[in-house]
This record gives structure tokens, C-alpha cells and sequence, in this order.
DNA sequence: TCGTGTGAATAGATTCACAGCG
DNA sequence: CGCTGTGAATCTATTCACACGA
């Protein structure tokens, strides 16, 4: 069998305005955010809220110079006004719609998820293969063959698949969640997956992961102290938890 | 805290660093290895190993030079030991003990993946604080109660934690975690973990990847075409293998 | 000759440090 | 004053392109 024939397109530049590495960030400043407005916080220092969000000041402020001006100097950031625009930009302000291909153990899970940390991504239609799973509804939303994705994706307004199959059939699911018009993908499956440029896909690996944290468990030489753990409620020793200097 | 720095010249670096963006590579590399393995590759040029892997030809060379000259010019990689080097660099010679707190509708799947992708991390211990989960064995495991982390987790010789718990209880599991020896972390809680600098945390977090894609959906202004799936996007190669789909 | 391995060039992300505004 | 926003410096990662070895 042959190689996928990607040899070198002439790399078609898109501006891109705001950093991929800015944008997960983004995604987590609003969640604390949240958890800040929820506490009752009117304002925010950027050192508060890199703190909470685990970054350092600085890279949270050039991170949302990059979606505009919204701090104000010697005070900080409203909660509220930057909250909103961070959904903004993130798309948030009218949801996406997701379908999920492979109810089994993962996909299952996923599916039970409630609204993935709250809100803003209904699953909107769920695929499997499994004749024991296809017609079952499955926390109110029926399960579809797989073949049926050209016909349900489009019909019920997806804009996000997510692939929780076996990696033999994530290929193939892929190719149909594309010919069915989804341009943003996020993949569970362990397998590296061939896609038209236009498309976005996201991997969640948890073999990688643990691979990853492996390495660094090798490279430490010795995972586990060997006298028994030292006091139980051992709280960060990492830059005081409210506000600390870099 | 690592090595005791040297104090006298500036700047001498450690010479044994691997980027970290290539490790989680590595991973890749390895398992698309496997399956080139069962497929009967005796050797892999960067070329194609890069292809199936889904990166270039170059970055793929400056990664594996960072282990070793182990390819042969003309030719290209040993399948079978490249391999083996890869595994040895990631730590995979001799397995990772895991344990895994919060057994609920996530962790349940967790438990039940069959060893990650095969191989290699065996989930050791579990916990979790519901009294209708502590005690019941799942997959062959009891699970234990979170409070006995400190005890089961050294005895257990774990070395990695997955945190599949709920955002509020992350926090506290990690802080015992790390009470009881372990240095690396997975966390799956879509919250921010503060930890001791020598302790290293990955993180899965759906949301944040959910929205990710949800950002690149807005900034292309209309994910899915309104038109029925009349294109077909032309999908790049790979379509006659033995899909498992009907 | 072919494909690896690598210096050099480029691009991207992070951090520093401070000007300037409220 | 205190804190944001941002140029400049630094560090990290990717890509190029070619010398060299099998």
C-alpha cells in the first residue's frame, strides 16, 4: 500500500489574529472566571487571575491583548465584561451541536458527560455500529448506524464530531464526518488521522499521555520516594496561591 | 528542585534534554512503529514513518536524533529497534503502576480500557469517596476509599495518578497524591492544579478542547455547508483497507 | 545514489521590563 | 501610585538544505 502523497503544498498562510497556544488558555481564563464570578469577584488583577489559572502574569496579559483592550490600568479586568468577551471570541455565543461516533465504554462515558463542564456543546447525535446499540436511545438521543452519518450530521446542524471508536474504524468515520461537512474534529481514538487541510482536528490520547508522564517518571529516576509520605494535606509550594511574585 | 546547579560559567545546559514537544511525538512514533511492525516492515524511511505519523520528513529525523543515531543512511530505521529505543527512552522497559481516583461515569470507562492503547499501564489501585463504589471490585480491583491513598498508593508502588474526579474534589486527590509519593499526573477534573515544581501534570480537559474547535468553527464562518453533502472533499488516500464499517 | 543527521535559518511562544494611563 | 498593554529580548520549536556515510 501506498503513502498518503502529502509532499509539500505550497503552505497557504492564514493571519492567524490570535495564537493557537493563546486560544486553549483562553478557554480555561473563562472557566476561572466563572468560578470567580460565582465567588463574587467584580474585578481581577491579571496577577489574580494568571495565579488561579496556573500562568504567569505576563502571559496572561499579552494573551488578552491579543482579543483587545478590555483591562483598566491600576484597577484590572471586569469579570463580567471579559467574560463575555471570551465567549465571544471562543464562539460560544450561540453553541455547537456534536455528534459523537462510538457509544462503547469511552464513548458512553462522553455522552453522560453533561454538557462537557457545563454548557454551550449538546450532543446532538450519537453513532455506532453495534446492532445491540443502533436504535437504543441513550440519555434521550437515539444511537444511528454509522452509515447513516451523511444523511443525520447535516439534517440535525453539526458543527463539532467526536470520534470515541477503535482505531481501525477512525479512519473511516473520519472520511464520512467530513464528506458530511464537519470541519472541526476532536479524535479519542488512538490513530493519526488523514485530513483535508480545512479540517481541525484535536487528538485526545490517552496512551501518548501516560507515555508522556512515563518519560518524565523514567528520566526523575525513581518514581516514589521510598520513606512514606510526609503530612497529609500538603497544600501548593508552588508561588503563593493568591499573589505571588514570578 | 533538580541537579545542584553549577555556579561559575553561564549557561551550560544539560546535555541529555529532549524537547518536550517531541516526547509526545516519540509516542506517536512508536505506535505507528507497531503497526508497520504487524504489517511485516522490516525498515521505515523517515519519509514514510513521518507520513503515517502525520508530521514532515525533517521534524521527524531532528526527533529521533535527539535518542540516538540509530537509522542507516540509504535506508532508513530498523523497525524492530527503533522500537525498542523508543521504548526504552519513554520508560517503557518496565511498566508504570497506576491508580486512578474518581471512579464515576468517566473513570468507570478509564478503568475499563484495557491497559491504554494495550499496554504497558496497568491501573493498580482505585478510589473514589461513594460508599455504593468503595469495596466493590471492578475490573478485579477494589476500589478503595480517596482517604486511603496515603496507604494503599506507596504499598500499590504506584507511580502515575489519574484524577478523574469532579472539579471541586480534584484539588484535595491531587494534594494526596502527591502526599504519597506520586510525581506524575493526569488530571481529567477540568480545573487548574496547583503542585510542588517537581511534580508533573498533564491534563485532558474536554472542555478546553471543545471550545478550542468551537473558536476555529466561528473564525470560519459557517461550519457545515447548508447544502446537502453533495461533495465529497476528496479524501486523501486509505480508503480500500479493511474498514470494520457496513 | 539515497536517506540520515545536523548546522543554520525561520517561525513561534514566553518572559522581561517599562512606558503610560486611570 | 498600581496595573495594563506592549516592544524587545529570550527561549523553544520547526523547517530548510546539504554534507556525509552506507
Amino acid at each position: 500500500m501506498t503513502l498518503p502523497p502529502q509532499p509539500g503544498p505550497p503552505a497557504e498562510r492564514s493571519p492567524r489574529a490570535i495564537p493557537e497556544a493563546t486560544v486553549s488558555r483562553l478557554a480555561i481564563y473563562l472557566r476561572v472566571l466563572g468560578q470567580l464570578a460565582e465567588g463574587g469577584a467584580e474585578t481581577v488583577s491579571s496577577e489574580e487571575l494568571a495565579a488561579v489559572s496556573g500562568v504567569n502574569s505576563a502571559k496572561l496579559r499579552k494573551d488578552l491583548s491579543h482579543i483587545g483592550s478590555y483591562g483598566i490600568r491600576g484597577v484590572g479586568y471586569d469579570v463580567a465584561s471579559l467574560q463575555h468577551e471570551l465567549e465571544k471570541v471562543l464562539g460560544l455565543d450561540h453553541p455547537q451541536r456534536v455528534a459523537l461516533v462510538g457509544v462503547g465504554n469511552l464513548g458512553h462515558a462522553l455522552a453522560g458527560y453533561g454538557g462537557f463542564g457545563g454548557r454551550g456543546f449538546p450532543v446532538t447525535a450519537l453513532f455506532d455500529v453495534d446492532p445491540d446499540l443502533v436504535g437504543v436511545p441513550l440519555g434521550g438521543i437515539e444511537v444511528h448506524h454509522v452509515r447513516d452519518i451523511a444523511a443525520v450530521v447535516p439534517a440535525a446542524g453539526v458543527t463539532i464530531g467526536m470520534i470515541a471508536t477503535p482505531a481501525q474504524a477512525a479512519q473511516a468515520v473520519c472520511d464520512e464526518l467530513v464528506a458530511a461537512g464537519v470541519r472541526s474534529i476532536l479524535n479519542f481514538a488512538p490513530a493519526v488521522l488523514q485530513v483535508p487541510e480545512e479540517v481541525e482536528v484535536r487528538k485526545v490520547d490517552l496512551a501518548v499521555e501516560l507515555q508522556v508522564l512515563a518519560f518524565h517518571v523514567a528520566r526523575r529516576s525513581g518514581g516514589i520516594t521510598e520513606g512514606v509520605a510526609t503530612v497529609s494535606p500538603v497544600v501548593n509550594g508552588r508561588h503563593g496561591s493568591a499573589v505571588g511574585l514570578s
